[in-house]
DNA sequence: CTTTAATTTGTAATCGATTACGTAAATAAA
DNA sequence: TTTATTTACGTAATCGATTACAAATTAAAG
């Protein structure tokens, strides 16, 4: 097999009569050439095919064009399009995406950062994992001066920038669309309180129900994961009440889908009798023959604004460090699981 | 700011009064180093917070430890479940997975595998773009002798490995399945005849026709894309026929989606008058409320092969092109939108 | 106590591109 | 024509780690 037969600029050096330092600079457009010879150049590289080096070209400007992503699992809806749109935004600036999953385990997270510090990485995405407690494995980032964006799941580091959704607000839209629908018994499924994102849309439903002059009842927060089996769970522990709710907001599709099931097990009209609210806009939402209302977070957006952080801050001066906090509108999609006003399907 | 103050080999070789050259031994396990040494460097190293350049040892070795994964998107669920599946692979074995998007172009394909290239991946995955017909591209890479392995959607390359699901046996078991079900007008929606999987899907689903004893019929046969709205309209196209189906088996899950909303709306019962058949096994599939019958193609799995066969090549002699084809078993998901026999929805 | 062999370490080149500094050539000014 | 300025290009150091080769040290053998 042929070898990689790597041209470099040494060998158009030859080739010319020139040296290297010239064929550099021809190459990149420095303006103390002249259009002779920089053409000459242009014109013989692309002859003998020749392609930079980029190694050597990072090694000497330490900077390696390329980013991580650190991420629970990359196969989740959510955190696969907000990566689209990190890589969407980077790709036409020269860069190039590193994925890292954490499995949610901050165990792995630290290994994973590490690993892209080690790799010279220009900038550095996360969301951290439900475990993530301590903060140090971040300010190490932050001392070796990598830029550092969180994205939906943040922790509060000085000098960290962060593009997140209003889940406060998404909280309070929520129920106060509930309200409106009529219900007056909201009942919440909650996610780990140890992530703010849980934490804010919990605060978000408590607000709404306050503002509307209602007190919440705590026999009616439950906290799942975002699994099914949950959903179902939930349900079944709300139905052991003594007050029945009369609509549940869900911080997750997935419990949101299993509390639906549950509720059509035990004969309970969605919406006419309860309405049901998710959250994260999951693609099987709107595709269920009752499909299911729900928050969306826009991740796409979410990813693109995040790497247009990431660009702002590595173009502006190294010297000062840039903390940005960019919060992002939820959106409510309402559909047949809530809307009882609804006459038809919004799919949006 | 703090600088990044990089510790190098040669700041501890002038803290120990030893040469760089015995240090880098010393942290490489090199055996002519004495235990004495060895043990000296390592602590330093430590106590001085000593992080290796990788892109100094890249540019030495000609390896990166990177990988690339051209995909079309990423945020499709297949897709992420294979790129997980090869991250979890290749992490433990030091690669990092640099993923990048094609969106369907053959041109964005191009440039992305030439970027790659460029960066001295170590490999590459890929999934070909439906326009993808010229193979230049891939023999190029070829010709610098990367590794390249395609995964689930391939290109006739010789020297090319290739990881990828049995698509003709998947369309056979499909349709036998629906034979089984006592079906014997099977329509089927197909996918962009140009890529592999789907010509062979479609094959698959011939072949079980002829080997009962049916015959194709051509106006069965409709060639859609993996939308909605595409399953849709070929049930409406179906039923202008003179002899209606009583089965679809389509090449996707969207657009099997999109012709049980149809059929349903045409007050079809399925799958008493019309049983469905989807690909893929898309999350969605098992959550609706008439699960759908779907065809997984284990993409972690998939992943991880690839991954597999990747390690197996770069160990290998350099020397020799190793060429491997996997491929996959199918496996069908019987739910209740073809199990006329199935009491209780299978959720697996 | 030499001589030889085995260990351990140092010197310097290398990977490929960039760039501060210096010099030769070309042009403008005197 | 001579001097002063530009303009264009070359020399060599640099980024940080690796490694062939050589040298120095130690151990073993005679």
């Amino acid at each position: 097999m042929k070898q990689k037969e790597k041209v470099t600029i040494y060998d158009i050096s030859k080739k010319l009569n020139i040296s290297a330092a010239t064929v550099s600079r021809a190459l990149n457009q420095n303006p103390k050439i002249s259009e002779k010879t920089r053409k000459l150049v242009a014109e013989t590289a692309l002859e003998m095919n020749y392609k930079q080096n980029r190694l050597a070209q990072a090694l000497k400007s330490g900077r390696t064009n390329n980013v991580g992503v650190i991420v629970p699992y990359i196969n989740r809806s959510f955190f696969s399009s907000v990566i689209r749109g990190i890589e969407e935004e980077l790709t036409p600036h020269g860069y190039h995406v590193i994925i890292c999953q954490s499995h949610e385990e901050v165990k792995n997270e630290i290994n994973q950062l590490n690993a892209l510090l080690n790799t010279q990485i220009d900038g550095i995405f996360m969301s951290v994992s439900k475990t993530t407690k301590n903060t140090d494995h971040i300010k190490k980032a932050l001392a070796e001066n990598t830029p550092l964006i969180f994205f939906d799941r943040k922790i509060e580091v000085p000098g960290v920038s962060s593009v997140v959704l209003d889940d406060f607000k998404a909280g309070f839209m929520a129920t106060e669309h509930l309200i409106k629908e009529g219900c007056n018994k909201i009942a919440h499924l909650s996610g780990d309180i140890n992530l703010e994102i849980y934490k804010n849309r919990y605060e978000g439903y408590k607000s709404a129900l306050k503002k509307h002059g209602f007190t919440p009842n705590p026999e009616h927060i439950i906290q799942t994961n975002s699994k099914i089996e949950s959903g179902q769970q939930a349900v079944a522990q709300l139905w052991e009440c003594d007050e029945k709710p009369d609509a549940i907001f869900s911080a997750g599709d997935y419990s949101a889908l299993g509390a639906i099931q549950e509720l059509k097990s035990r004969n309970i009209r969605i919406p006419e009798d309860v309405c049901v609210v998710g959250f994260s806009n999951e693609p099987f939402t709107k595709y269920m023959e009752l499909p299911i209302t729900s928050m969306d977070q826009t991740p796409q957006l979410m990813g693109k604004i995040a790497a247009q952080v990431f660009l702002e801050q590595v173009k502006g001066t190294k010297a000062v460090s840039i903390e940005k906090k960019v919060v992002l509108s939820p959106e409510l999609f309402v559909r047949n699981s809530s809307g009882r006003s609804i006459l038809k399907t919004v799919t949006g």
